[in-house]
DNA sequence: TTGTAATTACGAATAAATTCATACATTGCC
DNA sequence: GGCAATGTATGAATTTATTCGTAATTACAA
């Protein structure tokens, strides 16, 4: 199996990414509008940078209408964990355990969160 | 309580801190040898980014010597966090837990940790 | 067909991060 | 003192990411 080299998305791409993930699919205008609810810039940086993520192979695009609609090539999944195994290794030594460990710790899970979470780790050990 | 801003340490930066946070502290020609084992890059760009960062206020130095000895100025601890917060609200819809559990669910954590993991969420759960 | 509104394409400006060459300063040793 | 070794300072080049103005294209309604 061919590993093509992994492109980590940027941070504006990020952003555009979500967009994409939450609807499947979607036009730069759409996205546009969708980002303009928190950030503010033009239109045509967004489509720049779609159509930049377009060549990197972040997204497909369907472009047989005038209005050409993108839909993303990678999964929201692959991506949290790209960015996860980034992040362990540059800055929790290389140990996910303390990032969960950190994570829990500063953050208000409720109850039942707290609970589906152990149901994981028993689930984890089981297979030990 | 005055909050000053908050400077995001870039990817290069976050490497240099991390030999500080190992050594607690240390100069140039130290952070730079450690730093040639995994990466390749001269002698003067780890001293300019080191220079820069202190102008940043991320590490304070001692220059009393000709050879100045550089110290973290920001925790490792707030910096996960930093780090955790942007990824929990960028990348997994703002769900701590789902990190949490992806970070989990991808990691071949040991028996032993995984229990360590168990005690903290029940010690959480004490305090709801 | 022709005009207009919406869209994509393109190229360049700007900004941010990284890299490095070169100059200057300090120390220790002969 | 004079020289070599080891540092720091500085400015500029390079690279990568972001932004946006303007031109070309398309759809479609009048």
């Amino acid at each position: 199996m061919i590993k093509t080299k992994i492109s980590k998305p940027t941070e504006s791409e990020l952003e555009i990414l979500s967009v994409l993930w939450n609807r499947k699919n979607a036009s730069v205008r759409t996205v546009h509008e969708e980002l303009s609810k928190t950030k503010d810039a033009g239109y045509t940086t967004t489509l720049k940078l779609m159509q930049i993520m377009f060549e990197k192979k972040l997204v497909t695009r369907d472009d047989s209408n005038k209005t050409h609609i993108y839909a993303p090539a990678v999964t929201r999944e692959k991506t949290q964990n790209q960015f996860l195994h980034r992040m362990i290794d540059g800055l929790f030594a290389g140990s996910a355990t303390e990032l969960v460990m950190q994570a829990l710790g500063n953050n208000n899970a409720s109850k039942a969160e707290l609970d589906k979470i152990r149901e994981l780790i028993d689930e984890l050990k089981l297979k030990k």
